[in-house]
DNA sequence: CTGAAAGCGCTAACAA
DNA sequence: TTGTTAGCGCTTTCAG
């Protein structure tokens, strides 16, 4: 507070001219045509005043905060801060800022957390957290939001979304894994609610099929979260169940160190004994012991992706929603190895 | 936009009354009585036509935005996600919110985001990008506004800070080390500019002595900013150098993956050959390739404490700096061993 | 091209 | 206790 800074009417009176002359040059309206004297005058006495707009007035007038919320389900997963660097650094472009929200994966916080955002009348909304059937994305829509889905997508159609080929990943991850002679692969299953985790399930088990391999219901766990704990549970479940197996795929990296846990903690090794993969390649994948094989997404580039269709949608006024779907691809570390004979 | 919402005068028109009754109803205006009849009128038909205060109208009339400024380094930094949690959670309590910001290391881009953070003009800021000398605080200082430095602190006092006692935090890695029959010790030290790498250095050194063991200086070196692309680079100098050497303590986490790289690609082990120390345990820590022994700092924690400074600063005239040492903790895991024989 | 004035939605000082 | 009013700083319509 206090900092009380130069207004349109102190740079108009240091010039001699009414305000609306000033606001008219400094916002240079198009067609607009001033003395290019009286111009320039103005620009100066506003860079020597300090002149700054005040975005409360700004945003009373126009009925616009240039403001984007952010939603993101767990800020401590490192898939996200690069694509939040993108999601910013595009929007910072354009005058826009994010407002970055955490819900930690708990649905009633995510509620909350809208409500505080369209409180603050953000613009748009940016959501990493929606689910297969959302009714909170559906609301929004109707309430007349602008939003963008970032990594995953609803059943709903309509909605702009970046997204990457789920189906294409896994599919390369269990190529890889047949051709290293798994036979007997498990899956770590996501949350059935959320698309990432359903549509990784579902590509599981097609891309089984197309090596020609058999699916066992007992080799498939579902956790209730992407968390590493939750991981470490679903593994425990499978290994508890001593069917034989000689690798799994993990729905995500997080999941995957869940997996690497339980197989510690139940005498295996990985990657002697048991393979493991991931989805996402987040950021020290590679540090992992193992490192961590893994489907590579451009995650830096979704950020911007998301950013650029909020800007496209907040543009018109009747948007088209933009669904761009990014291909993965599959980077091989230590967590795969041949399968073991005799199993 | 179009989201137009029920205004003050809405809510008067439907009830019957002025409207700055209305305002005094909804904002529970201390020692106003109205007659409790009319009250619940005024509340019931704001709740039916989804009355919400307008920010911006708000904000102007007051000259507060509700905003803080939270300035970043590094978002990929692991360490960061847990205190901006801690932040938010805080903040958002009483109604504020974070701007999030990530100058990615580079003075630069900071200068612009405070310019961006002080246009919207945010409440106060809160900043883990402070550098020892740094202008850019004594600037925010001199314009009015609070600010809370958190991880790291500048040499000018009277400014609240949330820190870790680095010098404790240091000591024990040192200590721990030397219980182990080290007596080679390498630092690979932070950019100096940098109260954190600054206090560690001088840590690592006073450390060294109260251990009884010598300083070398070859077995020192310098990086540039806390990542791990500078870690490796100063790990590598320092192997170049040809000295004996059974142990490094690195002055964060990011810098000791660094350091691992570098022995790797030296044909060193760690920690058979090489002990190594971090620092901040960040998340994932104990999943490296070896698990990272470290110096445990309270992430979560120092956002609370941050958060809780700030709006500390915020109630007050004429705020009184605090400053909060938080106390670190050595966690032992598999980068450090006992001392290879015959060094 | 430029000035005047209204008004965005709100709070607070003042009157009644 | 309640109503009236000014005004936060800005954009924009309407006159001039």
């Amino acid at each position: 507070m206090a900092r009380g800074r130069a207004t349109l009417k102190d740079v108009a009176e240091r010039v001699g001219v009414h305000l609306s002359t000033v606001s008219r040059v400094l916002n240079a309206k198009p067609g607009y045509v001033v003395s290019e004297e009286v111009a320039e005058k103005i620009r100066t006495a506003a860079r020597e005043l300090g002149y700054k707009t005040n975005p409360f007035a700004y945003s009373l007038r126009v009925n616009r905060s240039f403001t984007i919320g952010v939603l993101i389900p767990d800020l401590t997963n490192p898939v996200f801060p690069p694509i939040i660097r993108g999601i910013e650094r595009t929007l910072a472009k354009k005058g826009y800022i994010a407002i970055l929200a955490d819900s930690d994966n708990d649905p009633a916080e995510e509620e909350r957390i809208l409500e505080r955002l369209k409180a603050r009348q953000t613009d748009g909304l940016i959501l990493a957290t929606a689910h297969r059937a959302d009714e909170l994305v559906a609301d929004c829509l109707e309430e007349g939001y602008r939003v963008v889905l970032i990594n995953r997508s609803v059943e709903a159609a309509g909605v702009s979304s970046i997204t990457n080929d789920d189906h294409f990943g896994i599919a390369q991850a269990v190529r890889h894994l047949a051709s290293l002679g798994h036979r007997q692969i498990a899956h770590v299953a996501g949350p059935q609610a959320i698309s990432t985790g359903y549509q990784r399930y579902l590509a599981f088990r097609e891309a089984m099929q197309a090596e020609g391999l058999a699916v066992d219901d007992n080799l498939i766990a579902f956790c209730d979260a992407f968390a590493e704990k939750e991981g470490r549970r679903a593994m425990a479940q499978i290994l508890a169940r001593s069917r034989p197996l000689s690798a799994v795929v993990a729905a995500n990296d997080l999941l995957a160190l869940g997996c690497y846990d339980a197989i510690e903690a139940a005498g295996r090794r990985c990657p002697e004994e048991i393979s493991v993969t991931g989805y996402n390649d987040m950021p020290f994948a590679d540090k992992f012991k193992p490192p961590l094989t893994t489907v590579h997404i451009p995650l830096f580039e979704m950020g911007i992706e998301a950013a650029e269709a909020m800007l496209a949608l907040l543009d018109t006024e009747n948007p088209e929603p933009r669904q761009v779907r990014l291909r993965p691809e599959l980077v091989v570390r230590g967590s795969t190895a041949r399968a073991p004979a005799g199993i």
